[in-house]
DNA sequence: CAAGCAATCTTGACAGTGTCAAAATAGCCC
DNA sequence: GGGCTATTTTGACACTGTCAAGATTGCTTG
């Protein structure tokens, strides 16, 4: 029967990235409640079951996009930590700031990447670890470098003082995107109370 | 007909209190994505749509029980506060612990009072409201008596600074929640860490 | 005491969701 | 060209939140 919708043949060619890219489209328009799998198998074009021959759920095409997610932020850290014309300072400086935007620019992209739907009863993907692990390591390592400039201080363990870190970036994101005690029009000073308390001057 | 379930009569006398304690206990026991409607219906022994004549919709039946969470939080907080046989460091290292500690014994409730559903598309209600800002409001005004007494940095803002505390916080303890970058083994050796990281000694 | 009204519930129904299994289609290889 | 595999569609199910109409119950008033 010749149908009237331009629906795509049985061999998608590749569906799998379709679907993670009209997902991201879906994910940063309607935010994580406004995706489902119907809206967004009809978006591309195929029925609301295909998706399931790429991903064993719904939950590992959320992991997907998260894991491109922390890909993105690991390269974006990276730029900074090797620009070399930065003071240690403002580097640490502008890691905080980078992070918080990176956060507030695409709060549903960020809300997936640190929501629990993919991170707990024990579901998270290979892929995401191995994605989302890495942005963590960039940033101890960088954090041993600030204590051996002296910027933060040095009797702290690395490790320690790095999950602190992160956690002021997560947390203070997360109060701004959520619009709790906090928001956008607080940030800048915000962020400058955080790395005044952490940089030793 | 007489039925073999023991059902409640129409009038049940109390149902939007026990509606809010059973559903606290689902919430507790399997999660926010636990939670339904119909499931709490039926462990209360009403039918579906009756918690439909005391909360608006789910969301509201979620904010309310939020709002206890924060009103048990600020009266344990208030509690610490008015301890005058602990010096201003140790009250403000047990503040931050006894935080974490709230937050993760309850992880779910703690989902829940800082989750999205409940603060996002202008849906807070007045009860969350006003459960939520004076828990804040509290920690505001301790945050200025610390910087009077010397232990938090005096040229911050106040404001600027309790945002930034309670980033820290809530960061941290969404980390160790989640399980990214962060779990319960660390969580003593963070909170010492960041409090060296706040406190002037 | 009965009627009327309001409060409070139940039932029928709908739209949407995620997921599974069976069936259909299409590409590839021998 | 037939067989096999990959990839899709379709039928179906269970579950969800919510609405409207109807039923039940309690209270008030005449």
């Amino acid at each position: 029967m010749k149908k009237t919708i331009t629906r795509t043949p049985y061999h998608h060619g590749d569906l799998r990235q379709t679907l993670i890219a009209a997902a991201t489209e879906l994910l940063l328009t309607e935010g994580i409640d406004g995706l489902s799998l119907r809206k967004l198998a009809e978006r591309v074009g195929v029925s609301r079951t295909a998706p399931y021959h790429h991903f064993k759920d719904k939950g590992q095409l959320l992991s997907a996009i998260a894991a491109e997610g922390f890909r993105q932020r690991t390269e974006q850290a990276q730029r900074l930590f090797e620009d070399d014309s930065l003071s240690a300072e403002l580097r640490f400086s502008l890691f905080f700031r980078d992070y918080i935007a990176f956060a507030t620019a695409s709060a549903p992209m960020y809300e997936l990447m640190f929501g629990s739907p993919i991170w707990h009863n024990q579901q998270q993907t290979e892929e995401l670890k191995q994605a989302a692990y890495p942005c963590f390591a960039q940033q101890l390592e960088m954090t041993k470098q600030w204590q051996a400039q002296g910027l933060l201080p040095a009797e702290q363990s690395p490790l320690r003082l790095a999950q602190v870190i992160w956690g002021a970036m997560h947390g203070i994101a997360r109060l701004v995107n959520d619009g709790i005690y906090a928001d956008a029009s607080h940030v800048g000073e915000m962020i400058d109370c955080a790395v005044a308390l952490f940089v030793r001057r």
